[in-house]
DNA sequence: CTCGAATCGATACGGTACGTATCGTCCATC
DNA sequence: GATGGACGATACGTACCGTATCGATTCGAG
């Protein structure tokens, strides 16, 4: 998927049997244990197969990640903001956890001393998904339920930070009702209110 | 620092020539491609008596930010709590960039697989600062500057969330003007208006 | 339908770093 | 001054890495 040996002479069947030893190595040992070795003798292919087409261990978990998260490509969509970013809130935690064996979790920390797998990440997994996400906000925003002018950025940072603070730190991911909190509260900062003052209660 | 094989007979400058030898590989290389015998040699010290003392790469770094960060211990405390957030905000994107060779990026990397390590990142370094953190809140709370039934949580969670969603996902740290957005924007949150419903501008 | 080219599985290789074990030395305490 | 433990040095076996080589197989072009 991102070097190109030579071929359409691929073998698919190969290429399926790495993307089905790698999902099930990293449920059963977690992302941490997971060798290329592993992988080459689970699937019953040879560690150079794997070498050639795919330059590190995270290139494949993203593969993996990125035939398997099509379902979750597009934000929900009901009319109700909130309840959509609930759900796909909700989603994004799904996708996360459990910690130490979700592929997405290993491949963004992989990512932290790989550049190439960073870059891989952000452009092939992530920046698609904000783009979606902010056309989510401007259909919202189109139907009054955003002012004119929100600020997507910060509604992004305030929305996903949670989740990647607590996954960062291991502080615990939310739930449902907390994210109804969060959620709530990022309308409310996203909705000033027409004739206060910032910051300040009572000051 | 973890445990203890025998004695007050350990040699502080050793553990001192680790510690050194251990930020300066982490600047000079980077946190990925720090070994336990590169220190060792770096520091003039028995690979022994490193694996004596620590029980990880990451306990190493660990210790060493403990020694480092006692500096930031404490939240800034001006009596203006937007600009001491911005302040603290901008301390914790220091500590946690350049980040390929930031030893305290590098901690929260190693930890998600080595619950070990989580658990004394959490206990010795997250666990106390963010006690502190509210505790600074609960000062503004008295003067006025948050309403008393803000949840400290949540503002937790929305304002150090978007650090660590951009450290996760590459997409770049706020620039200063920027992090006065997102504190706007919180303390918005925190701050419902008085007469109004939540969630929708016009809806 | 044949032929050739390139992928494939298998295997071996050198290299790095791990974590442990051993041993003589040095130092601190008693 | 003796004793015990930390220390430096060194060697060891293991695990994976990433690369190289080599028939066999298989697919596609002609």
């Amino acid at each position: 998927m991102v070097k190109a040996p030579n071929a359409p002479r691929r073998r698919e069947s190969s290429r399926l049997a790495v993307l089905t030893a790698t999902r099930e190595l990293c449920e059963e040992n977690g992302y941490g244990r997971l060798t290329i070795e592993a992988i080459a003798a689970r699937a019953g292919v040879s560690k150079m197969t794997i070498y050639r087409w795919w330059p590190s261990k995270g290139a494949v978990v993203l593969d993996l990640i990125d035939e398997a998260a099509a379902v979750t490509a597009d934000p929900p969509d009901t009319g109700d903001l909130a309840a959509d970013l609930h759900t796909q809130l909700s989603e994004v935690i799904n996708l996360l956890t459990p910690q130490p064996t979700s592929p997405v979790t290993g491949v963004i920390t992989e990512a932290q001393y790989d550049p190439d797998l960073a870059r891989a990440l952000r452009e092939r997994l992530i920046e698609p998904r904000i783009a979606k996400f902010k056309d989510r906000l401007r259909r919202a925003q189109e139907q009054g339920q955003l002012p004119v002018d929100a600020d997507f950025d910060v509604a992004l940072d305030l929305l996903f930070g949670p989740i990647y603070h607590r996954l960062a730190l291991h502080l615990g991911m939310p739930d449902p009702d907390y994210l109804d909190t969060l959620i709530t509260h990022v309308l409310r900062a996203l909705n000033p209110p027409p004739h206060r003052l910032d910051g300040a209660a009572t000051a």
